[in-house]
DNA sequence: CGACTGACTCGAT
DNA sequence: TATCGAGCCAGTC
């Protein structure tokens, strides 16, 4: 059973996260309240019943490597803007959101 | 109750 | 950034 206040605070911080900018599941786990609970976090995003309301695209690994199978997750980057490269991989360095700071 | 799994992370190479 | 190994947490078998 996870605690309903993680579960708010996972999607309180997906949904913050600015149109082009990506959040990874460690950071959306610190945010929510729990420094260890990255793949609660993407578990949550999986079984999230807000599904498409909620921008978990907008999530990704440490690597900025998106979910296996979920193809929808590139598409939905590429139209946000993010350009993902050959391999999958997302460019953490230009699209990391830091919450704690407005990017330019 | 113990073992396996996963939309994960970190440190080292 | 890529890859390897070890660690962590909750769910499922």
């Amino acid at each position: 059973m996870l605690d309903s206040d993680f579960i708010e605070g996972v999607y309180v911080a997906v949904a913050a996260i600015p149109k082009g900018r990506v959040l990874t599941y460690g950071d959306v786990a610190r945010l929510a309240g729990g420094p260890n609970y990255a793949r609660m976090a993407g578990r949550i995003l999986h079984e999230n019943p807000l599904g498409r309301s909620l921008p978990c695209h907008r999530v990704v690994n440490s690597l900025g490597r998106l979910c296996p199978g979920w193809t929808e997750q590139a598409v939905l980057l590429k139209n946000e803007g993010v350009v993902l490269k050959a391999n999958g991989c997302v460019d953490l360095k230009r699209y990391h959101w830091n919450y704690n700071e407005a990017q330019p």
